[in-house]
RNA sequence: CGGGGCGUAGCGCAGUCUGGUUAGCGUACACGCUUGGGGUGCGUGUGGUCGGUGGUUCGAAUCCACUCGCCCCGACCA
């Protein structure tokens, strides 16, 4: 099937690990999962105008079933806006009730034309959070509030530094009031659209009546908001830190934060891994996610290729002159750089080394991104950097839909985000050269 | 969906133009010996509907048509 993926265990361990996390910052917030059907009635998904007009082109349908041909066909969720306020509409009565707070772990299908390993799949999976509140201001306060979580999950987890900020009105969720996006910048110099926020206002609370009866008695439709980030993050993942030696993963989302190679020598199995058993067993004790590699068929120098093409972020090297010593190497998957360390003082030492190498990686991705963040204030600026090095393009916007059209029609660049504060250096809309309302970033995307 | 490229062993490829023995090579895999602190070396083996269907031909990996899949560019896409 095209455009379908499989997992396989090492990878969805990549995917569980950031998954955990964003689900723990969830319920932190007060966040609670639920789970809505895979099917959607065609007459839910058309309520909404604006929603069913922009997801049409790609959703799947089911159109018979137990060797009958349906009613209503059934769409396959390209997203669950539509169920989910369907019985929001039932659960919400009274301002009591307020907010939900819902999340869903799911898969969702959406029939792209262009399918892309990781970036674009037609099935992937994703969370979408669906929350409801009584005002405008609560549910603004959520939207960036989740925004928030994700650029944590991104900088502190995945070690890939974000620009947030708002879309414009052509790259907005059909049927939001307003989108917020992360935004990653990839070594070819495209941009990733990493975690989405939307504040959807009244629009679906109207369409599939959510109203609910306020303090003063009196019927108000309620406010909403949807966020979602999909496994498209294990493949900004490996794009952002890869070498030409193969993965690097940041620890705290590397499913093997250190592998441990016996040095296979002589009768190494009786003299060196023994010792390498002791070790494993007191790191994994430590909390630290560590894998033995006791394999008989392969020699160190393999082991030390092989683990590095997984991204493992640090190897531990142990040998006979190491068992005299008492002491092991530690090697980092960064540079190669070797430390030799102690046994008593390994759990500590590793554990600094870790941390150091999830800092690194993030200054060599956040260096990446400002040696690709260029400035344009002419429309000339423009067209020169698309045309070579690509990357982030800092300008000034007026705001006008037509000149956001002309950029993409030239150079296929679209807005990615509008930045929260402008620049008053930038003082004129790039195409129009009239009086700048907003800086934004152009850039290619995926 | 439009333009271009590519489908031959798990992976990477040669062979196709110019049809003709048993379809090769590297790597991986299995076994044996050897080696072991940067992908050890030698040997013996296993593994193929040549993407699929139909056609042309005495004969098709090779020519023709259709079709499926993948990659690049563009359009489309939260």
């Amino acid at each position: 099937m095209k455009g379908m993926m499989v997992i396989r265990p090492y990878g969805y361990e990549i995917w569980e690990l950031l998954r955990d996390q964003l689900d723990r910052m969830f319920k932190e917030t007060g966040h609670r999962n639920a789970y809505f059907p895979l099917f959607i009635p065609e007459s839910f998904l058309k309520k909404e105008a604006e929603h069913v007009e922009g997801f049409a082109p790609e959703v799947a349908w089911v159109t018979s079933g137990g060797g009958e041909v349906l009613e209503e066909r059934l769409a396959v969720r390209p997203t669950s806006e539509a169920i989910i306020c369907s019985m929001y509409a039932k659960w919400v009565k009274s301002w009591r009730d307020l907010p939900l707070l819902y999340n869903q772990w799911a898969n969702v299908v959406r029939w792209e034309k262009v399918t892309r390993l990781f970036l674009r799949t037609t099935e992937f999976l994703w969370q979408e959070g669906h929350t409801v509140h009584a005002t405008a201001e609560e549910a603004e306060a959520e939207t960036l509030q989740m925004l928030g979580i994700y650029r944590k999950l991104a900088e502190e987890y995945l070690a890939i530094p974000v620009l947030t900020g708002r879309k414009s009105d052509s790259e907005k969720f059909a049927g939001a009031v307003r989108t917020y996006a992360i935004e990653m910048l990839m070594p070819d110099g495209k941009a990733l659209q990493a975690g989405t926020s939307h504040n959807l206002g009244q629009n679906f609370a109207k369409a599939f009546n959510i109203r609910y009866e306020s303090k003063e008695q009196k019927l108000e439709y309620a406010w909403q908001t949807s966020w979602g980030a999909t496994t498209r993050l294990v493949g900004a993942l490996v794009m952002t830190h890869g070498d030409d030696s193969g993965l690097i993963l940041p620890p705290r989302v590397a499913p093997i934060q250190a592998v441990i190679v016996p040095i296979s020598a002589g009768n190494w199995q009786q003299t060196v891994l023994p010792q390498a058993q002791k070790i494993f067993g007191a790191l994994k004790a430590a909390g630290l996610r560590v894998h033995l590699d006791d394999r008989d068929a392969y020699t160190p120098g393999w082991k030390y290729a092989d683990w590095e093409m997984r991204g493992v972020p640090v190897r531990i090297e142990i040998g006979p002159k190491d068992i005299e010593k008492q002491q092991v190497v530690l090697v980092s998957r960064l540079d190669r750089k070797k430390s030799f360390v102690s046994w008593d003082s390994l759990a500590g030492e590793l554990s600094m080394l870790l941390e150091r190498i999830q800092g690194e990686l993030y200054n060599r991705a956040l260096a990446m991104r400002d040696a690709n963040t260029r400035q344009a204030s002419t429309y000339t600026e423009l067209l020169e950097v698309m045309a070579g090095s690509r990357g982030f393009i800092r300008c000034g916007w007026c705001g006008s839909p037509d000149c956001e059209v002309k950029v993409k029609a030239d150079t296929s660049a679209t807005i990615r985000v509008i930045l929260d504060e402008p620049d008053p250096g930038l003082k004129s809309c790039v195409v129009c050269a009239q009086k700048a309302l907003h800086t934004v970033i152009f850039a290619k995307s995926y």
